[in-house]
RNA sequence: GCCGAGGUGGCGGAAUGGCAGACGCGCAGGUCUCAAAAACCUGUGAGCCUUAAAGCUCGUGGAGGUUCGACUCCUCUCCUCGGCACCA
C-alpha cells in the first residue's frame, strides 16, 4: 500500500532517461532477431542455464519471482558474453493443487484459468527484460509433455519402481481429499478455530493439527497408493552427493533427509508361553514367528532386558499369540494408540505401554524377556519392533522405570558425564544451584527430571541434595541395588551400612511408611555414550565404538542376526486424490485380481529387463506388493478429461473416479470390464524431468527416433519413442548450472536426481554423469514483513508498478543491489529511487565524453578500469552481484570525478537524445550522430556499458547502439579483459600500526614495496609515528609486502 | 533435543588474519529558487578534548584465548531465524 503512494509521489519528478520507451523498443528488437535462441545443433562451447520454473499463479510474478529469476539472467547474460551458447529456457510448472486450489475458489476448470495466467507471467518476463528460449517452452500440463510423465510412470512400474501400499495419509474430512505434511498446521497457523468432522468448533489444545485452508482436524487415514521406490536408490542418492558441485548446507540437508543409519538387524525367537490358547501351544515354536528389531546399537544386546513393539506391529503380528487374560486390555490399549494423532503421540512425553504376556528369547543372553506394547516405538521406521536396553537408552530407562523392568548396565562408561535422575521432591533454589555448577535438565521424564553432569560432579550432587532435601531420606540406586542413602546432614553409602540408615532414620523420627527401601525411583544412571562392554561374555573387554566392526561379524556368526542400514528417506508417495495432474496410468482388473493375475509376473519382468540396458537396477522381492489385477496403459496418453465437477469427494477417490466414461475401460488381459485408476500423480514428477524436455522441444519427430537396444531387441512396444533427442540431449545434458530456491533442497531436487538415475538404468537416458545438475546454487528467499512472500502471507509485491515507474534496469539493479544471492533480502522499496538516480547519472556519463569535456586523471581511470573489471568478473562469478554493483558505481563516480567540469554540467539538462522509435508497428533505425570517437576516454564508458549489461539490459543496449555506435548487440559483444599489470595502484597508501593500533600511513611508489627498508625509514619519517616510537623502545618491526607496517613498542 | 544459517552504524550491507563500516538508503547543513521539489556540494559509528587544527578512548551479541595484529582463527556462552524431531 505504502510502496504505491510512494509511487505516485515519485512520479511527478522530472524523467530524463525515458526508460518505458527504451526497455519496449530494445525487448522488441531482442524478440525480433532472437537473440537468446541458441543453434541447439551446435553444442559447441554450450551452456544449459536452467532456473526452476515457476508455477503460474493466477496473480501473476511477485518481487521474490524476480529476485530468483534475475538471478538466474545476470548468470546467463555473462556466460554469454564470455563467449558461450547460452541456453536459458522457461516453462511453466502448471499442474498441482495450487493452480487448482484457486480454479476451485473462482469457480472455473484450471485449464481455463492458465489461459490467462501464462501470457500474463510470459508478459511480466519479457517487461522485466528476461529474453528466454521462447522457442522452447515446457507447460507440464500440456497434454504433449504429461503424456510422457505417464511414461515415466510406466517404465517405472514395469521395472519395479512403482508399487501399491497401504500408507497412513493425513485426510482432511473437510477438504475430502489427501493432504500432503506441508499443508497441516496449528490452529494459529491457519487462522482458524479448530473444528470436529461435524463443523463444531473445538477448544484448541496443544499439538492439534488442522488443514491450513478449513481449520477442521485432520484424520490419519490408511489408502491405498501407488509408492515409488526411491528408497532402493538411497546409498546412490547418498553417494552421489559426493562429486557435485553444490552448497554444502543443501548436501548436508539431502544428506539427512536420506538419514542413513548403520546397524544390524537381530532375530528375537517368541517363546511359547505359559497360558497360551491350546492350539497354538501344541503346534508348538515352529509356528511363532520371530520378532526382528533394527538397532544401531547390537553391542548392547546382552543389555536387551524386554521388547517393545508398535501397536500397528502388535495389531498385525502379535494378537494371535495373545493369552485370553491379557487379550481385552491390549486390544484396548491399541485401539486407544491408533486414534491417537501423531502429533498427541509425540507430544506426550509420558511412556505408555501394556503387557502382553509373551516372552522372546534375547539371544545372547539366552533368557526369556517379556514382550511390551507402546506407542513411543514408531511402527514405520525399523521393523516397528525394538529390544529395549534401559541402560542405555533414554526412552527405553524411561519406560523400564515406568514399569519396573530390569536394568542391566552392558557398557562401563569411560566418559565424562553422566544423567542422573532427579525427583521434584526437591526445595526452590535446586535449579540455580544446578545452574552455578554448569549441569543443565532435561525434561524427557514424566516424573522428574534427566540432570546430565559430569561425573567427577557426583560427589558435589549428594552434598547439593543434602542441602535441598525437603524431608525423608534418598536413596541412590544403581543398576538396580541400593548403593546409598542420604538423609539431611548424613550419608550411608555402603550398602551393608542399611541397618545404621534405619536407625538413623527412626532416630530423626522418619516413620517406617516413609521408608521406602526398595523404591527405585530415586538415583539412577543411564548412559549411551561410548565405554568398555561388560557383562556381556565374549565381548567383555571390547570398546564402543571402536570395536563395531567386531561386533557386528559376531552378529553375524552367531546367527543372531544380520548387519543391514535403515533409511529416513521413505518411499515416494505419488498417487494424489486430485482432479490437476497427470492421470496415473494404469487399468485395474478385478476379475484378474481374483485369479491373481496381473502384469507384472516374474516372465514379463524377466523379459523386460533383457531391455534394460545400463543396469544397475537391484529389484528385490515385491511380497509387500498388492500388484494383482494391475496393468499399465499402453495407448498413452490417458488424457484428462474435461469435466465439470472436479471438487474432491471426500471418498479417498479422486474427482475422476465420478466419471465412468473416464474409468470404465476393457481389462488388456482377459477384456472384462476394467477400471481404470483414478488418482492422479504428484507435481514433484512433473517436474522431475521438466528439464530433460527443454532442449528437445519442437526437434522434428524423426529426431526422437525410435530407442534401439543395443542386443537389437526392440522394446516393448513397436513404435516406442522418447520425449527427447538422444542426440540433443546427449550434448546438452547434464545441465551446467541449475540455479534455484534452497526450500527446494530435498524434494524437488531429491525427485529430479532419482528419475535421473532411474532413466539412465533403463537405458533411456544416454549420459555420462550419474547427476542431472552437477553444479547448483541455491539462492536465498525474498521476505517481506518479517515472512517469506507469498499469497497466503498476503505481502506479495507485484512488480509492475516498479517496472513502469522506474524501469525494469532499476527495479533488476535494486533486487540484486539489496545483499547477497543467497541470503535472505527484506524487501523494503526505500531505495529505488537512489537506484534510479544511478540509472540518470550513467545516462549523463555516457553523454560526456572527452572530444567535448576536459577530462583528467586519465592515468587513474586507467587503473580503475582494470580494477573493476577484475572486480565485476570475479564477483559475477561468485554470485556476489551486490558487491559487483558497488564495483560500478564507484567506477562511474570516478569518471564523474575525473570529467574537470562536471558540477556545472550535471546540473544541466542532459543532451536531448529523443530518438524516434515507434511508427505504429514498424520501428524505424534511429539517428547515430551522437555516436562517440573512439578515443581511449570512450573506451572506458564502453567498458562501463559491458560490465553492466547482464544486470540492465535495455540501458546498456540503447547507448552501445546510439552513443557508443555499435551495429550488433551488447548482449553477443565479448566480456572485457583485464590487464592483470594495470590493476596495480602507482602509488599505495600503507597503513602504519604500532602495537596494532593505527597510527598513521605512508605513501609509497607501487615499484618500491619490496624494499623493507626504504618503507620501514620512510614509516619512521612520518612525523605521528614518529611520536609514538619515541615514546618508548622498538622492540620488533613487522612489514607485510604491500600490506601495512606494524612497531611493536613498549 | 538434533542439524543448518546468522548476530557489524538509524537501515540494506562491505571487509575471511592486516586502515572496520566499501557501495547505497536515510538524516543534517549548504548551493540554486519568491518558495518548494528535483539536482548538485559537504558531513554522517559512539564518546572525550579543543576557539580551531589536530588528537585520544571505545566499538563487529557476551566472556576468555591464540597472534605483532582478530569482525575474521580456537574454547565457552547468549540470542534470532530455518529445517528435522520418541529414527532405536
Amino acid at each position: 500500500m505504502t510502496e504505491i503512494r510512494k509511487l505516485h509521489k515519485a512520479g511527478s519528478r522530472r524523467i530524463s532517461y525515458n526508460h518505458s520507451e527504451v526497455e519496449k523498443y530494445w525487448q522488441k528488437v531482442w524478440d525480433k532477431e532472437g537473440l537468446y535462441t541458441p543453434d541447439i545443433h551446435k553444442s559447441e562451447n554450450k551452456f544449459y542455464n536452467l532456473w526452476m520454473f515457476p508455477y503460474p499463479s493466477a496473480e501473476g510474478v511477485h518481487v521474490g519471482t524476480i529476485f530468483s529469476s534475475t538471478g538466474s539472467d545476470v548468470y546467463g547474460r555473462f556466460m554469454r558474453m564470455n563467449g558461450y551458447s547460452v541456453f536459458q529456457p522457461i516453462g511453466f510448472d502448471s499442474f498441482g493443487i495450487h493452480s487448482e486450489n484457486y480454479a476451485i475458489k473462482i469457480g472455473e476448470n484450471p485449464r481455463f484459468t492458465l489461459g490467462r495466467t501464462l501470457p500474463h507471467f510470459k508478459n511480466q518476463f519479457k517487461m522485466i527484460g528476461h529474453e528466454y528460449d521462447w522457442t522452447k517452452t515446457v507447460t507440464t500440463s500440456d497434454i504433449d509433455y504429461y503424456r510422457w510423465t505417464q511414461w515415466i510412470f510406466v517404465e517405472l512400474f514395469k521395472s519395479g519402481l512403482a508399487y501399491r501400499k497401504y500408507v497412513k495419509v493425513n485426510w482432511c474430512p473437510s477438504c475430502k481429499t489427501v493432504i500432503s505434511d506441508e499443508q497441516v498446521v496449528t490452529p494459529a497457523q491457519a487462522g482458524k478455530d479448530p473444528r470436529d468432522e461435524n463443523g463444531e468448533i473445538v477448544k484448541e489444545e496443544e499439538g492439534m493439527r488442522v488443514c491450513e485452508r478449513c481449520g477442521f482436524l485432520v484424520q490419519d487415514k490408511e489408502l491405498e497408493q501407488w509408492m515409488f521406490r526411491i528408497t532402493d536408490y538411497a546409498d546412490r542418492l547418498l553417494d552421489g552427493l559426493g562429486g557435485i558441485d553444490w552448497p554444502e548446507k543443501i548436501k548436508t540437508a539431502q544428506k539427512n533427509w536420506i538419514g542413513k543409519s548403520t546397524g544390524a538387524l537381530l532375530t528375537f525367537n517368541l517363546q511359547p508361553t505359559t497360558h497360551p490358547p491350546a492350539h497354538k501351544a501344541s503346534e508348538g515354536q515352529s509356528i511363532l514367528q520371530p520378532i526382528t528389531v533394527f538397532t544401531t546399537r547390537p553391542d548392547t544386546v546382552f543389555g536387551a532386558t524386554f521388547m517393545v513393539v508398535a501397536p500397528e506391529y502388535a495389531q498385525k503380528y502379535l494378537l494371535k499369540y495373545i493369552s485370553e487374560d491379557k487379550i481385552n486390555d491390549v486390544t484396548k490399549y491399541i485401539n486407544i494408540s491408533l486414534k491417537k494423532t501423531k502429533d498427541i503421540r509425540l507430544l506426550n512425553k509420558e511412556k505408555t505401554g501394556i503387557e502382553t504376556g509373551l516372552f522372546a528369547l534375547n539371544p545372547a543372553t539366552k533368557k526369556d524377556i517379556p514382550i511390551y506394547v507402546a506407542d513411543y516405538v514408531l511402527s514405520d521406521y525399523g521393523t516397528g519392533a525394538i529390544m529395549a536396553v534401559p541402560a542405555h537408552d533414554e526412552r527405553d530407562f524411561a519406560f523400564a522405570k515406568k514399569f519396573n523392568l530390569p536394568i542391566h548396565k552392558v557398557i562401563d562408561q569411560t566418559l565424562e558425564t553422566h544423567t542422573v535422575l532427579i525427583k521434584n521432591s526437591l526445595e526452590d533454589g535446586f535449579s540455580d544451584e544446578i545452574q552455578k555448577n554448569n549441569w543443565y535438565l532435561t525434561d524427557y521424564f514424566d516424573w522428574g527430571y534427566g540432570l546430565v553432569l559430569p561425573a567427577s560432579d557426583e560427589h558435589k550432587l549428594i552434598e547439593v541434595i543434602q542441602k535441598f532435601l525437603k524431608s525423608g531420606p534418598w536413596y541412590v540406586h544403581t543398576d538396580g541395588s541400593l548403593k546409598a542413602v542420604i538423609f539431611k546432614d548424613k550419608v550411608f553409602s555402603i550398602e551393608n551400612e542399611n541397618e545404621q540408615a534405619k536407625d538413623y532414620a527412626r532416630e530423626i523420627s522418619v516413620t517406617e511408611e516413609q521408608i521406602d527401601w526398595d523404591n527405585k525411583d530415586n538415583y539412577m544412571f543411564c548412559h549411551n555414550k561410548n565405554g568398555v562392554l561388560v557383562d556381556s561374555g565374549s565381548w567383555n573387554g571390547l570398546k564402543y565404538p571402536e570395536d563395531y566392526e567386531k561386533i557386528l561379524s559376531d552378529v553375524e556368526k552367531n546367527g543372531w542376526g544380520e548387519r543391514k542400514s535403515q533409511y529416513h528417506l521413505r518411499d515416494w508417495l505419488i498417487s494424489r486424490q486430485r482432479y490437476w495432474g497427470p492421470p496415473i496410468p494404469m487399468v485395474f482388473c478385478s476379475n484378474c485380481k481374483s485369479k491373481g493375475k496381473s502384469w507384472f509376473t516374474s516372465e514379463k519382468f524377466d523379459n523386460y529387463k533383457k531391455h534394460i540396458r545400463n543396469s544397475k537396477l537391484e529389484i528385490r522381492n515385491f511380497d509387500d506388493w498388492s500388484s494383482s489385477g494391475w496393468y499399465p496403459e499402453e495407448n498413452l496418453p490417458v488424457e484428462l478429461p474435461d469435466i465439470q465437477n472436479y471438487q474432491p469427494e471426500g471418498n479417498g477417490r479422486g474427482p475422476l473416479a465420478n466419471h465412468p466414461e473416464f474409468y470404465k475401460t476393457k481389462c488388456p488381459e482377459c477384456a472384462s470390464v476394467a477400471r481404470r485408476e483414478t488418482d492422479v500423480s504428484d507435481t514433484f514428477l512433473d517436474s522431475a524431468w521438466y528439464f530433460l524436455r527443454y532442449p528437445s522441444v519442437r526437434i522434428e519427430d524423426q529426431e526422437s527416433r525410435r530407442v534401439e537396444d543395443k542386443n537389437n531387441l526392440p522394446l516393448t512396444t513397436d513404435n516406442l519413442q522418447l520425449p527427447w533427442s538422444p542426440e540433443v540431449t546427449r550434448e546438452w545434458l547434464p545441465v551446467d548450472l541449475y540455479f534455484g530456491g534452497a526450500e527446494h533442497a530435498v524434494l524437488h531436487l531429491m525427485y529430479a536426481r532419482f528419475v535421473w538415475k532411474v532413466l539412465r538404468d533403463l537405458g533411456y537416458l544416454d549420459s555420462q554423469n550419474d547427476e542431472p545438475f552437477p553444479r547448483f546454487f541455491a539462492h536465498g528467499l525474498m521476505i517481506k514483513d518479517g515472512a517469506k512472500m507469498s499469497k497466503s502471507k498476503g505481502n506479495v509485491v507485484n512488480p509492475d508498478d516498479y517496472v513502469e515507474k522506474y524501469g525494469a534496469d532499476t527495479l533488476r539493479l535494486y533486487l540484486m543491489f539489496m545483499g547477497p544471492m543467497d541470503g535472505y533480502p527484506d524487501f523494503r522499496d526505500t531505495g529505488i529511487e537512489g537506484m534510479r538516480r544511478f540509472i540518470e547519472k550513467l545516462y549523463q556519463v555516457f553523454q560526456m565524453s572527452d572530444d567535448k569535456y576536459q577530462i583528467t586523471n586519465k592515468n587513474k581511470l586507467e587503473i580503475k578500469q582494470h580494477q573493476t573489471i577484475k572486480k565485476v568478473t570475479e564477483e559475477i562469478q561468485q554470485f556476489k552481484y551486490n558487491t559487483a554493483i558497488a564495483a560500478i558505481m564507484e567506477y562511474v563516480n570516478s569518471l564523474r570525478e575525473s570529467i574537470s567540469n562536471s558540477k556545472f554540467l550535471i546540473s544541466k539538462q542532459p543532451k536531448n537524445l529523443t530518438i524516434k522509435r515507434f511508427s505504429g508497428d514498424k520501428m524505424e533505425e534511429s539517428p547515430t550522430s551522437q555516436v562517440l570517437q573512439p578515443t581511449t576516454y570512450n573506451l572506458y564508458l564502453q567498458t562501463l556499458a559491458l560490465l553492466l549489461a547482464p544486470f540492465a539490459p535495455h540501458i546498456t543496449e540503447e547507448v552501445w547502439h546510439k552513443i557508443l555506435g555499435h551495429k550488433s548487440s551488447i548482449h553477443l559483444a565479448k566480456w572485457p579483459k583485464y590487464d592483470s599489470e594495470l590493476v596495480k595502484e602507482e602509488t599505495i597508501t600503507i597503513p602504519v600500526q604500532i602495537n596494532g593500533k593505527l597510527r598513521g600511513t605512508i605513501q609509497i611508489e607501487a615499484g618500491k614495496s619490496n624494499d623493507k627498508e626504504y618503507v620501514l625509514s620512510l614509516a619512521k619519517e612520518n612525523e605521528k609515528v614518529n611520536k609514538w616510537l619515541s615514546a618508548g623502545t622498538v622492540k620488533k618491526e613487522i612489514y607485510i609486502e604491500g600490506r601495512l607496517v606494524n612497531y611493536v613498542v613498549s
